[in-house]
DNA sequence: AATTAGATTAAAACAATTCTAAACTGTTGA
DNA sequence: TCAACAGTTTAGAATTGTTTTAATCTAATT
């Protein structure tokens, strides 16, 4: 399998060993064409699921958490209950549809620019996170 | 008191009675002349250490859901394990101060208003929020 | 003052996440 | 190749913020 290595290395490079578990979290993450987002829940459905490779919840969250560290993902910033991760880890914004809890791109050409004129003393910008709150028309939106 | 009437109408409008536990939460809340960043815990903090009321966290939690849910308190969107509240209700952005866990406000003026090129069909933006998170230039950035 | 609808509370329940300790496995070096 | 070690996996326990519950209390209404 051509991408064993790559998934070894990106393993390594995170400090982690290449384990079956490992492995797996890999291929869900880093093989689709598309990026797309998800939880940690999520990410443990489809590896039990769809690759029927038992997992427990501790040994996604610290691969996860390697990952994020090394920058091959990214958490986005949504009040929630559960913490919604990104395998696109380009500069862009989200839409976030609260009919479904759903995250969706911006793409960077769907969203002037933003500028920020101020500085916080001794302080560096390290992100800016945007996020668009969507809804229904009709939606009651207590 | 001449607040008093303020705070019992904000309880009313907000689908609450006017209790002693509330008023106090009122008294934190809407007295100051400056806007604030608070967290539950804090704000139960406040009132039972300045305030000395005896408040439970049910209390707390209840009266900030309706408070949030009338539109007298904002709720801003940050990847921590616990919520922060706005008293300042206006449209505005913020800064995150990784190090000190600390919300800043960031002033219309101070930052260039957003302009989305997208829509979501069937969908309305509800808001539009953007958290710029900041960090002492030196720091470890995990 | 009595009634009642809503409020308060401590404690229990809950859910996401983190921690723990024991069993297991990849890696290294003899 | 194999022993030994360091890192990994796991189930379950612990933790933390938040929500729910059910009994007691209180504000509002009669």
């Amino acid at each position: 399998m051509i991408n064993l290595n790559i998934y070894t290395k990106k393993l390594r490079e995170s400090g982690l060993r290449p384990t079956r578990q490992r492995l797996k979290i890999c291929e869900v993450l880093f093989s689709p064409e598309k990026t797309f987002h998800f939880t940690v829940n999520d990410l443990k459905k489809i590896i039990e699921e769809k690759l029927s490779e038992k997992i427990s919840l501790a040994t996604v969250y610290n691969t996860i958490h390697a990952f994020k560290k090394k920058g091959y993902l990214k958490e986005i910033s949504i009040n929630s209950d559960k913490s919604y991760f990104d395998t696109n880890t380009t500069d862009h914004q989200h839409f976030f549809d609260e009919d479904k809890s759903e995250l969706i791109d911006c793409g960077d050409d769907e969203i002037d620019s933003i500028n920020i004129k101020r500085n916080i003393t001794g302080k560096k910008i390290k992100s800016i996170e945007v996020l668009i709150r969507v809804a229904s028309d009709n939606q009651n939106q207590n």
